[in-house]
RNA sequence: GUGGCUGUAGCUCAAUGGCAGAGCACUUGACUGUGGAUCAAGGGGUUGUGGGUUCGACCCCCAUCAGCCACCCCA
């Protein structure tokens, strides 16, 4: 045997089993984008390394894309993540698109990272963002998106969290206890910490930073008060929204949630399994001059992204997946023996064209080694032609799941195994 | 990019430095016109890859690749 060449670190092979499940995924956040009336786009997958060093800058574009120079010299970027390609394309026509813009996307990304659970380097993400609309409204809509697509996949709200938190609300707390502003940026990376570091180790990170004990003490106390959410008029007006829109249950306010990206400006949120186990499920939040930064006017846009391999996770650990159906086609037409191998073709090609899903063996094997495919398979049904069924244009009609068989005439077969299948 | 753990049959895993195994899966038969169960038999391995140490290496050492875990970052 030859070697097998392996595949891509970090690439999957998509199986038939694993394909239906992002089939399914795909489905699901279709129906749930489209149900708030959001239109399907997507950008190019392969980029200008210029258009993410003008906005994503550092980290992303020099340790995590896949870079390579093209023939005629250009460098050119696998996307790592779609928001700049989002920004050009409403900058290159903003002046015809109509706003607000309600967008989604669902394709593959590349980032050149280590894989581990729950993150590979080539992997499929969900983009949904809003452009254009200003009120705290609009947060709850992306959320109210976020919180309907896990409760249409099954998943409970005593089993995913949406948790959220106001950036603009964090910077009046922080300067309330005498926080000055220079020092926001970085403690907002070490709230955004806390849970990786012991409570000492996050305590002299906190003290290095220049924060005086009392500081310290007082930031402990505002990370614990989870009715800080009260005190901002946007956050009330966010929480009636999602209320009226009955998915209150999915969200909570946590003052904990920052996001690492330093282009939020406004609510933040992401959404976590109950235990905490997995990353992330999904993250976003509202952002200021997305166009701008790439040559529009100014436009504010609230939005967030769910890669496919944590919710994957998640959902398979919840048992959320639906049962795999390994064959599309719910019957199959068996070859009896080699003079019947042309009835069976023909027979299953008139089943075809009366609207029938069909599998038709092309091997004259054994009987019984075609009923054993059937099995493993999964179909339903099963057509057997012998010569006794040949010889009257008769055809057997197993059904697997009862165990039964009839036989019928072969110009009546698709009218029978429709009824057959439609009674479940 | 940094540190750690693990790579043995299709899968899950055994095997004091001394003959590479089990369960499941697979193939065949019992059953020459009928699936799941049972029974019987059988096939399957360059022990991730390449070096080294040794009389002898799945086992020890080095390198490399891959998977996983924690950083980093984030979906």
């Amino acid at each position: 045997m030859k070697p097998i060449i392996s595949t891509v670190k970090g690439s999957r092979d998509f199986y038939p089993e694993e394909m239906a499940v992002r089939k399914w995924l795909y489905g699901r956040l279709q129906e749930v984008s489209e149900t708030f009336g959001y239109q399907e786009y997507d950008g190019p997958f392969l980029e200008k390394i210029d258009l993410y060093a003008a906005k994503s800058g550092e980290e992303l574009v020099k340790e995590q894309a896949f870079v390579f120079p093209d023939r005629g010299g250009d460098l050119i970027t696998l996307r790592p993540e779609l928001t700049p390609s989002l920004a050009r394309m409403v900058a290159q026509k903003q002046g015809e698109l109509v706003f607000p813009l309600r967008w989604w996307s669902f394709g593959p990304f590349w980032r050149y990272e280590r894989p581990q659970k729950g993150r590979s380097r080539e992997f499929f993400q969900w983009n949904i963002d809003l452009i254009g609309a200003l009120g705290p409204e609009a947060d709850a809509e992306l959320v109210a998106i976020g919180a309907t697509f896990l409760k249409q996949t099954g998943l409970k709200s005593d089993e995913v969290t949406i948790l959220v938190n106001n950036r603009r609300l964090m910077e009046k707390a922080l300067l309330d206890i005498a926080i000055p502003l220079e020092l926001h940026k970085s403690v907002f990376r070490l709230i955004d910490r806390r849970d990786k570091l012991s409570p000492e180790a996050w305590e002299s990170y906190a003290l290095e930073l220049g924060l005086t004990s009392e500081q310290f003490m007082n930031l402990v106390g505002l990370l614990g008060n989870t009715s800080l959410w009260e005190q901002s008029e946007e956050l009330r007006r966010f929480f009636a929204a999602l209320e009226v829109m009955g998915v209150r249950e999915y969200v909570r306010y946590d003052p904990q949630i920052i996001r690492g990206l330093d282009y939020y400006t406004g609510t933040v949120f992401e959404a976590r399994d109950r235990d905490g186990e997995f990353r992330a499920i999904l993250g976003g939040g509202r952002y200021d001059n997305l166009v701008g930064d790439v040559g529009g006017s100014p436009l504010t846009g609230v939005g967030f992204a769910m890669g496919d391999v944590v919710v994957s996770l998640v959902l398979k650990k919840y048992g959320k997946v639906p049962a795999f159906q390994p064959s599309p086609a719910p019957i199959l037409v068996t070859v009896f023996d080699e003079e019947r191998l042309s009835v069976s073709t023909g027979f299953a090609a008139r089943l075809r064209a009366a609207g029938l899903r069909v599998n038709c063996f092309t091997d004259a094997t054994k009987l019984q080694k075609q009923l054993k495919f059937a099995d493993k398979m999964g179909f339903r049904l099963v057509a057997i032609i012998g010569p006794e069924e040949a010889a009257q244009n008769q055809v057997a009609i197993k059904d697997l799941v009862s165990r039964t068989q009839t036989i019928v005439q072969q110009s009546e077969a698709a009218t029978v195994i429709q009824q057959i299948l439609a009674g479940g």
